[in-house]
DNA sequence: ACATCAATTCGATGATTAGCTAATTATCAA
DNA sequence: TTGATAATTAGCTAATCATCGAATTGATGT
């Protein structure tokens, strides 16, 4: 888990996983949405893969990239529960605003 | 934002904001839970403090430290929210208990 | 076989980071 | 005022990191 959050605390990485929300993109169709250089980006690619955020799939003379959307579900959800954090609104439960159970209403 | 992925990114910082999740604690205290020295920690809570994670009161010699929950949750959510991610099992918001009627119950 | 293209690895560099000890600041008590 | 305590700042080192150009690997097409 400690790679995740390595791997999110860069910007770019973090954009390059926004983009693989879409849907898988070759190395080079990523790196042209960034301005820095190709050896650059795939040390990013690197840096993704070893925390497990993406696969890698080779295709011809592209390589395919993949978000791995449970593992960064997990890693967010799963540091996020432990403060009680919870999306969508629900920030509370009943009980924790209340301390009143149900069958006591 | 940037700068809040980037304090989670070190283990200690995490777990500092992790022991502020019971309630505030003085810097000492805080200290005393890791295996560095005491003004390793020291720019550990500064850059707590940057990513306007946390909030440092001071109380005579003390300086006690806060977790900032909002800011926690707002960086996690908005970029869970980004990838469709979002926490399961909160049923109901605060509002819709609160405003929960006598004749309803 | 050779040239081309996509991507990575290699090797170097400047910047940032986490860590330490020692010194400093600030507060409180004797 | 002196001494003790809490925390930070100063100054430093070693390690990590993002970045680059050049070289390399691997696949495709001529």
């Amino acid at each position: 888990m400690n790679s995740v959050f390595k791997a999110l605390s860069d910007p770019t990485r973090r954009k390059v996983l926004e983009l693989l929300r879409k849907g898988p993109m070759s190395a080079g169709d990523l790196a042209a949405h960034f301005a820095v250089s190709k050896p650059t980006m795939s040390a990013h690619f690197a840096v993704l893969k070893e925390a497990d955020l993406v696969a890698a799939e080779k295709d011809g003379k592209s390589v395919i990239y993949r978000l791995k959307l449970s593992v960064l579900e997990d890693a967010l959800l799963g540091f996020a529960g432990a403060f009680g954090i919870q999306g969508k609104g629900a920030q509370e439960t009943i009980q924790s605003v209340t301390q009143t159970k149900e069958s006591e209403i």
